[in-house]
DNA sequence: TAAATGTCAAATGTTAACATTTTTGCGTTG
DNA sequence: CAACGCAAAAATGTTAACATTTGACATTTA
C-alpha cells in the first residue's frame, strides 16, 4: 500500500528526528566522546519527554556511537586506537565484498555519484572543513557500498561510520589529517573504476586506501608516548 | 501497587530480560516470520508495562529479528531467499576476516569448546531437535569469531544470528535439513584447525561451508516453483 | 454494485509521575 | 586530614494515562 501523502507533511516521530540531531550533534563533536548524555537536559533542550529520548539513544547506541550501561547511563563512545585500527579493517572487509558483488563494475550513475564525492572532498579539504570532509568520504565510500545494492550489508557497513568520525577527529586533534593528499588518494580509486580494472586490483586499492589509517594512528600513538615521557 | 514479580531478586532490567525472552520465542518459532507482535499484549503477559516491551524490541530489531514501522508496530522480520543467501555471503566474510585476524591458529579452549560444540551438533541432529542444533551450530561459529577478540567483529557476525535461524527454519519445512551430515562438515572445518593448517585453506573451507547454504534454498525455490505449477 | 465517506475500536506515540539505584556532598570520627 | 557513613539530590528504570494514528467495518452515495 502506497503513501500517496503530500512530502511536505512531515510525520517523523519524535524518535527519529532526535536520533538525527543527537547522532548529528556527536558527528560534529559537540559531544565528545566519554561525555555523559544526561536523559533529562535533552528532554527539556527540545521540550519532549525522555520515552523518546531514551528511544533516540537506544537507536544510536545501536550506530555505534554511544554507550548505554544498566543504571549508569548513556556516553559518547570512546574508541582506543586500537579498535580504530580494527574498525577499518572491518569497513575495508565490507567494502571489498561489495565490489566484489558487483565484480568491480560501477554504473554510469554510480561513476558519477564517486566523482562527485572527490570534488567535494577536494573542496572541503582546501578549506579544512572537518565535517564536510567526513560528509564527503562518507558519500564517496557509501556509493560503492550501495552499488552492491545489498540493504543489509550497506546498514553494517554504516554502522562504523561512527568509528570513521571519531578517527577523523582523533587525526585532526593530533595534527595528523592530511588535507593535501585526501582528494588525490579518493581520485586514485575511482580511476580504477573508470578504467574498469578488474575485481582483485580494485580491492587490493581499497584494502591499501584504509591500511594507511592504523598507520596514521600508530604514528600518533608513538608520538604521545614521547611527549609524556 | 505490591510487586509480585517471582521471588528470586534479578538486578537485570525488565528491558534486557524482555529481550532475552522474545528472542527466545523467535529463534523457537514460537513467533513466526510476518507475525505481528502486539506490545500490549506481550506487556500483560508478563505484567509489566509497554516502556520495557517496546525498548526490548528496538533491541531485539537491531539483532535482525524483528522490524519496526513507524505508527504500524513491530513484525518477526521476513527473509527472502535471496537475502538469506546475501547474509551468508556477509556472515562467511566476517567469519574468515576473524580467522585471517588471529592467523587460523586456535587456542588449546577454542579447540575445546569447537570439539564440544561439534558434539552437540551429532547429538542433537541425531534426535532433529531443530532448537538444539542452532544453540549448538551458534557455539561452533561463535568460538571461531571470539578468537579473534575483536568484540565489534562479533557484534556485527552475531546480528546476523536472527537470519541463520530463520535459515535452519526455513530448511527445515521445506524437508531439505542435512541432519545425517551436519556434524561431519563441522568435525572437518575443525580438523584443519587442528592440524593448524594455513590460514588461506582454512577460510577457503569456510567459505566452502557457507556456500552450500545458497544452494541449497535455491533447490527450496525450484521446488516450490514447480509445486506451483 | 462499487467507490467514497464516516465511525469506532485498537494499536502505537508520548507524557508525566512514581520507584529504585547511583552519585554527591557534607559532617563526623579516628 | 583522610576516611567513613549517611542523607539528600539526581539520574535512570518503570508505570499508567493520555494523544494520535491506523485499519476495519458500516453507511452513504453515485
Amino acid at each position: 500500500m502506497e503513501d500517496k501523502r503530500p512530502q511536505f507533511v512531515s510525520k517523523r516521530t519524535l524518535r527519529e528526528q532526535l536520533a538525527d540531531v543527537l547522532r548529528e550533534k556527536i558527528l560534529r563533536a559537540e559531544f565528545v566522546p566519554g561525555e555523559k548524555i544526561n536523559e533529562k537536559e535533552i528532554a527539556e533542550m527540545y521540550q519532549v519527554s525522555r520515552g523518546p529520548v531514551r528511544e533516540a539513544l537506544r537507536q544510536i547506541e545501536e550506530e555505534g556511537l554511544v554507550t548505554y550501561t544498566s543504571q549508569k547511563g548513556c556516553v559518547v563512545k570512546v574508541l582506543t586506537y586500537e579498535e580504530m585500527s580494527e574498525l577499518y579493517l572491518i569497513r575495508s572487509t565490507l567494502e571489498e565484498l561489495a565490489v566484489k558483488i558487483f565484480d568491480g563494475k560501477m554504473s554510469r550513475e554510480g561513476l558519477y555519484k564517486l566523482q562527485s564525492a572527490v570534488d567535494d572532498i577536494e573542496r572541503s579539504a582546501e578549506k579544512k572543513d572537518l565535517y564536510e570532509i567526513i560528509a564527503a568520504d562518507e558519500r564517496f565510500h557509501s556509493a560503492i557500498v550501495e552499488e552492491a545494492g545489498c540493504e543489509r550489508l550497506y546498514h553494517m557497513w554504516k554502522s562504523l561510520q561512527g568509528a570513521n568520525t571519531a578517527t577523523y577527529h582523533t587525526m585532526k586533534s593530533q595534527g595528523l589529517m592530511p588535507y593535501d593528499v585526501l582528494g588525490r588518494n579518493h581520485q586514485w580509486i575511482l580511476d580504477f573504476f573508470k578504467r574498469q580494472a578488474d575485481v582483485d586490483t580494485i580491492t587490493k586499492e581499497i584494502s591499501d586506501h584504509y591500511a594507511v589509517v592504523p598507520k596514521t594512528l600508530h604514528q600518533a600513538t608513538r608520538q604521545n608516548e614521547s611527549a609524556e615521557e
